[in-house]
DNA sequence: TATATTCATCGTAATATTGCAATATAATAA
DNA sequence: TTATTATATTGCAATATTACGATGAATATA
């Protein structure tokens, strides 16, 4: 069927499946590393570094910008892509707390 | 078309990716929740904790399996599924690498 | 004004994912 | 042997994702 039920599941579950997804594909972490490297803001360079149409690259950044990581803002022609830190870092926490359970020290148990 | 053009990418950007897709969907979470929860092995009865047909758990147990987050062992007529906690270190370690660049301090720039 | 530049959106083709019923397989129990 | 139980696999139907050409909208430049 290729829909999610959705409903049945916690709302935290629902959250780490989605900030997962927006990951789960090396083009957006191609895309967010590109940034972080950068640093300052870029713009349509990352259709030149990713070897991607400059519509993939544009679809791939609206669902970042969707979910919130990144931020755009327009610079005369141009548009400036960031990181929007507070929601990277509430996203860090979570994957964290998610990755966390049962500290992992123990040995497996089969 | 639906094929992502890894052969573009780095192999870390690539597994980041998979590992990523393995946490994209709320019904693995909840698997990998209910495993670390039980923390001893568990069997079917993911079925009854979750809401779906055991064909389609079944289905989201390979996808773990196959990426290496869970084990499986046969024990009688049923299946014993645990973390495979080296692996999972691993690919926390990769994911934090991930979301740690550039230590994220700085205001955003734009 | 006319033209270029940059990016977003639309439409669409190809492929992937999700979910389930039906069936298969494997181990135990009667 | 013949059930029974527990899980896996197969085969679909419905939906989602990925990628890109074409086009549109906005700003800058000649």
């Amino acid at each position: 069927m290729g829909l999610t039920k959705s409903e049945i599941f916690t709302e935290e579950q629902n959250q780490v499946a989605a900030l997962a997804k927006a990951f789960a594909h090396p083009a957006r972490v191609a895309i967010l590393q590109q940034i972080f490297k950068v640093n300052n803001c870029i713009c349509g360079d990352l259709v030149e570094e990713i070897g991607l149409a400059q519509a993939t690259i544009s679809q791939h950044l609206r669902e970042l910008k969707t979910i919130g990581l990144i931020k755009g803002n327009i610079e005369g022609t141009s548009v400036c892509y960031c990181i929007d830190k507070d929601n990277w870092n509430n996203m860090k926490s979570m994957i964290l707390n998610f990755m966390d359970q049962g500290n992992n020290n123990g040995s497996d148990c089969c």
